[in-house]
DNA sequence: TAAGATTGCTTAAACGATTAATCGAGGGGG
DNA sequence: CCCCCTCGATTAATCGTTTAAGCAATCTTA
């Protein structure tokens, strides 16, 4: 492989006149630096990572720590994140905490002896890495204290509800996924906030079982939130199985709009995150961090977008007609 | 942050044998093993990646180029691969190409600035990045003269449609997603493989449309077999939605067993990767090949596995039996 | 007991880049 | 004519680690 010494040798300069050259710093002539990034070129030269990273202290590697790759929504991060880095010229070494808090530990840990310049960290449920050795960003939601930037889960419950009340339910069963999430904790909340008193409201968590969701349907709930897609596809499996269909016999609504939304039959009514802006600022908010090297103060929420499909329907409306947008 | 200088000035030894105390190479007396290993402990000393990359040329660091992190599948082999490379010592630098063979090309690029040891490539649809700088290995299918390790699509196809076949099933639909993907091919051509002279097939792509679909069942197939089971459940929709259900009126089949496949009713008929194992096969390979610096020969197929569940009937079979394994 | 082998440690170079300090040459001003 | 400044380059140190080579001191063996 080419380096800086040989390119110096072949040029008959010393190696901290093209190391000027190339970097645009110190004083060179014009014509020098020109004839210096020429050969460069012919030569294929790429500047050792490694050498400048022991130099300089910096690897221009970012660790990203994920729950669990095998949900769907945190690839969609990865890709988005690592889509920013490229453009800043910066690696992600990425771990999986694979549903351990125990493997998240571990897994930073890995990552700071890899010599990552920061971190970004999507916790595992009812867990709080909180900031590190090095710069750290939090994606997780507003109700964590460390929490960094985040989807506006609550706001997203919020929208939700308010589009079930719209319709005109009054009798509405929320379900969600696991008490341990804050994550799917606010999700909840924020249900609930879009509703009022006139609304009857069950609450119900997914270990419950599906029997009392059927028994809350026969006392005549009209609509089920559920915190997530995944688990919104359970239900209406299950309800078909027991004759309930959607959306005429009861509204269904997701949560996060993953691929198979649109796939459903009905396309299910959800609430999206904007993955991409956060991506955006949580990377350019470590970026400053580790460049101006002060913790970041206040967290930022992003506003989540109701995607409404086919999965509601009016209160007592017949099925023939198809709400798309 | 303590260095090896530190222990060694600590300890009032040369840098060299704190380095070969540490790793246990050269001649070090073991009282002095030890007392430099407490020492170390003590410190919290972690070894500069950066040196010792600088130094051995070799980086520690893997590069893995995915296709699309947002196909559920790819996400999965990521997963298995940076839970062996963590065993491994060796870091994952992760790359997205985003379903653009242009962006494949660069994202090889810039993992080989990074000075990644050793490459894992699953490659866009269509495209052949074949052998790179650094050894490499390439994830595909076994028709792909590059292919390194990979399911048996073929296989996976032959099994699904001979259990098909077992089912009595004699005028079925082969349905593919994408005709310029190996895979795809691999897994239509071993459909056709599991099946006889005596069956009449009818072989369709994701692009001709779901009328054509519609028109061959009203013509008399019985059963689908897709190439993935995103598109089963395309299929599943949109066939409900002209009032033909699954599985009394046809059977269904998809690919992969995505997380959805059990969330579907009827839960879906597929066929599984078995993720682990071809991550654990292209990973050893990759590392053997650095090792010896011999390039990977023969391409190592690993079976597929059938997924019995609701979405396939007995032809004719009212639709009262529930078949789960 | 002297030559040779072994043990335990040190010296020093090397990996590839960055950068502060330095230095000679040429130009301009007093 | 001398001093000073600027330009364009070089010198050398540095980041943290590994490792071949070297060198006393001790041990072995004849």
């Amino acid at each position: 492989m080419a380096n800086i010494k040989k390119i110096a040798t072949d040029m008959g300069v010393s190696v901290a006149t093209v190391s000027n050259a190339l970097t645009g710093k110190g004083r060179v002539s014009s014509q020098m630096v020109d004839r210096i990034r020429q050969r460069a070129n012919d030569l294929g030269y790429r500047p050792s990572l490694a050498g400048r990273a022991l130099r300089s202290g910096q690897s221009g590697i970012l660790g990203l720590v994920m729950p669990d790759l095998t949900n769907p929504l945190f690839p969609r991060i990865a890709q988005n994140l690592s889509m920013m880095a490229d453009d800043r010229q910066l690696g992600i070494l990425i771990a999986d905490s694979r549903g351990n808090p125990d493997e998240q530990t571990q897994a930073i840990e890995r990552l700071l002896d890899r010599g990552v310049d920061g971190l970004l960290i999507v916790p595992q449920k009812g867990t709080a890495p909180g900031q590190q050795r090095v710069p750290t960003v939090i994606i997780n939601t507003a109700s964590d204290p460390d929490n960094t930037v985040s989807a506006d889960h609550a706001g997203g419950g919020k929208l939700i509800a308010e589009h079930i009340a719209a319709l005109g339910h009054s009798d509405v069963i929320i379900l969600g996924g696991d008490r341990v999430s804050e994550v799917q904790r606010d999700r909840v909340n924020g249900m609930h906030a879009g509703l009022n008193r006139s609304h009857k409201v069950t609450e119900l968590w997914d270990k419950d079982g599906m029997d009392q969701l059927v028994c809350a349907i026969k006392d005549g709930a009209t609509a089920i939130m559920t915190t997530s897609d995944l688990l919104a596809l359970r239900v209406h499996s299950h309800l078909s199985q027991h004759g309930i269909f959607v959306p005429q016999d009861i509204s269904l609504t997701g949560f996060d709009d993953l691929p198979f939304a649109t796939a459903m039959h009905p396309q299910l009514t959800t609430v999206a995150q904007d993955v991409e802006k956060i991506a955006h600022l949580a990377i350019d908010r470590l970026i400053r961090t580790i460049q101006n090297d002060d913790p970041p103060v206040e967290t930022t929420t992003v506003a989540m977008r109701l995607v409404m499909r086919a999965s509601t329907l009016i209160k007592n409306e017949t099925a023939n007609l198809e709400t798309t947008q």
